[in-house]
RNA sequence: AGGGAUGUGGCCAAGUGGUAAGGCAUCUGGUUUUGAUCCAGUGUACCGCAGGUUCGAAUCCUGCCAUCCCUGCCA
């Protein structure tokens, strides 16, 4: 038994062994993380990497963790994401400290900051354009070169910033920069821009606004105000941090050896998917996929629609670790992860996909009978449950073949017998194909096999599943594939181009009557075939979406 | 000679001078009324390459190579 502030074991890595190191050397006392989306999208499962990150490391810590809408940029944002985000944190089972924060409830604050810096000559506005200060920029090879206004005296900036506060230039007209060195080898650090103009109202503070700082600018001072210990992001970041730096360190409020520090991890690449916000708001848009949730989008409201589990999701995050080597995971972890999960909750059942008909000729009963079979063979506990069985039955067309192929295959073919998952041994005796093409089995049972190996000692090693017809549910099966046919679709020119034209297919089939009342989003086992969940959105009728395939050996080997 | 990073088995990833953890995948057996699960076993890893320091190097030094990121008034 776990005492109730030990942790599970949870694999080293980088920032762990920093954090390990400030809280010995008393740097902090306690650790504050955040996590700090801009909402200008749904997440996805490269999100679900840093949130268990940040919110895992401040429970193994006992320390904290924000949920911070990085909002500085009110053409891109909007409440439906702040919504979506805030849902799709909780679903994954992490609660922020106190309440959301938003880098909008600083907007006083790094008013006042941009102040400071002008009044020590270390922040000028400036009236080049965007045109001409990209010209001024230089570039990889060759220094900058300093604006005209670069050196306008403090009083006079101050005045021309209050004036841009006030609404009295038009957008794009100038915008507050940074007086740091236009010859680094940081392109960042070549004066940039900290606050434009925009006339945009702002879903928070609505047309209080008219100025909007810079994300290098606003992340840092919310991360100091925050008391944010350790400010985790992904690899690209990394030279933007000297400007953090910068920023932090002319600031006479924040300029203490406690202050916030960033530290950058390499984001998750997925194979067969694609994770960047510009590309899924494509997929959305162009209507490649069904929505946000769709589920074979990598969103956390596609997966989760898809019946992907907090857990898994969790568990996923740790086996991947964390580390600065730009990666490509293969999804074999991730389905590790979600079976290793659902393999041992989800209660089994019986569905048949692709269905044919299979009719016991000598069964005598006009009436089905009940058999109690285990919801878990591995977990008692789970109970039973009912399921028929009859003269009429439906197989799945992939269990039945009129001549067996070799002597390894140990589904159903005439003459041959096999086990009926559950319930008796049965025999195919002969089929008929009608004119549709529809096939029919007919064969016969071995009443003394249920629960039980025939008596006279012959092996039956192939077992099919089945659903008796007469209380048979229709359903509809919605089976899932990667979503790409390529790993790397961000590689190619037009990753529309390789889309996986079978990433969906529909399926009509049947299910036990039990399943009549499943609960939206409860995930089953379907034995042999994998695992499914109802689907949330369909509102008539039984329609499950298929998370993810059992595990095949036999397949591959053919 | 722009700068910032990274290179450990097929994929992730520990390791921070003492002689290469773990997970996923693979393959092989065993159990099994899910060809699942479970159990046991399975890898000669030139630790990017080449030199050097050291009794000893994945770990330290030098040089080289490869890949990623940086020239938004995006984040």
């Amino acid at each position: 038994m776990n005492k109730p502030h030990e942790t599970p074991e949870r694999p080293v890595n980088f920032i762990r062994n920093i954090i390990n190191e400030d809280l010995a050397s008393q740097k902090h006392q306690t650790i504050y993380t955040r996590f700090p989306p801009e909402p200008n999208g749904y997440l996805h499962i490269g999100h679900a990497k840093s949130i268990c990150l940040n919110f895992g490391l401040a429970q193994d810590y006992q320390g904290r963790c924000n949920l911070r809408f990085d909002d500085t940029n009110p053409a891109k944002e909007d409440l439906e994401y702040v919504e979506s985000i805030q849902r799709d944190v909780q679903w994954l089972g992490f609660q922020w400290e106190g309440q959301p924060r938003y880098s909008s409830d600083y907007f006083e604050h790094f008013y006042q900051s941009a102040l400071e810096l002008i009044d020590k000559g270390l922040a000028y506005v400036c009236f080049l354009n965007a045109d001409e200060t990209r010209e001024y920029r230089g570039n990889l090879k060759e220094p900058g070169k300093a604006s005209p206004y670069r050196d306008t005296a403090p009083q006079e900036n101050r005045a021309l910033f209050e004036k841009m506060r006030a609404g009295a230039f038009k957008e794009g007209e100038c915008v507050l920069k940074a007086k740091i060195d236009m010859a680094s080898s940081f392109m960042c650090l070549r004066d940039p821009a900290l606050y434009r103009i925009r006339f945009e109202t702002h879903h928070q503070t609505g047309d209080a606004w008219c100025i909007y700082p810079m994300y290098d600018f606003a992340h840092c001072i919310s991360d100091a105000i925050e008391g944010i210990t350790h400010s985790l992001c992904t690899l690209e970041f990394q030279d933007n941090r000297r400007l953090y730096d910068w920023v932090l360190d002319n600031l006479a409020a924040f300029n203490r050896p406690d202050r916030p520090h960033q530290y950058e991890f390499s984001r998750l690449n997925l194979e067969y998917t694609v994770m960047s916000k510009r590309k899924l708001h494509q997929l959305v848009n162009e209507r490649l996929v069904e929505g946000w949730d769709d589920p074979r989008m990598p969103t956390i409201s596609g997966m989760r629609r898809r019946g992907y589990t907090p857990a898994a999701l969790r568990d996923f995050a740790e086996r991947i670790g964390i580390s600065k080597v730009d990666s490509m995971t293969e999804m074999g972890i991730l389905e590790a992860a979600i079976r290793d999960d659902l393999n041992r909750v989800a209660p089994r059942t019986m569905g048949v996909i692709d269905p044919i008909k299979l009719v016991i000729e000598n069964y005598p009963n006009p009436e089905p009978e009940v058999i109690f079979a285990p919801v878990h063979p591995q977990n008692e506990a789970m109970g039973k449950r009912e399921i028929f069985f009859g003269r009429e039955l439906y197989i799945d067309r992939a269990d039945f073949l009129e001549v067996a192929p070799d002597n390894k295959y140990q589904r159903l073919a005439i003459g041959k017998e096999a086990r009926l998952r559950n319930a008796y041994i049965i025999k195919a005796e002969r089929c008929e194909t009608d004119d549709q093409g529809r096939i029919t089995v007919y064969g016969s049972y071995d009443a003394a096999t249920l629960g039980k190996n025939p008596a006279d000692g012959r092996k039956v090693k192939g077992v099919i599943h089945f659903v008796e017809a007469s209380r048979a549910q229709a359903a509809e099966f919605r089976l899932y594939d990667r979503l790409f046919c390529v790993p790397n679709p961000s590689k190619e020119a037009d990753f529309a181009q390789v889309l996986n034209p079978n990433s969906l297919q529909v399926k009509h089939g049947f299910v036990e009557p039990a399943l009549a009342q499943a609960p939206v989003e409860q995930a089953y086992q379907f034995e042999r075939e994998g695992y499914f969940c109802r689907d949330s959105r369909t509102t008539d009728g039984l329609v499950f979406n298929r998370t993810v395939t059992l595990k095949d050996t036999w397949q591959q080997s053919v």
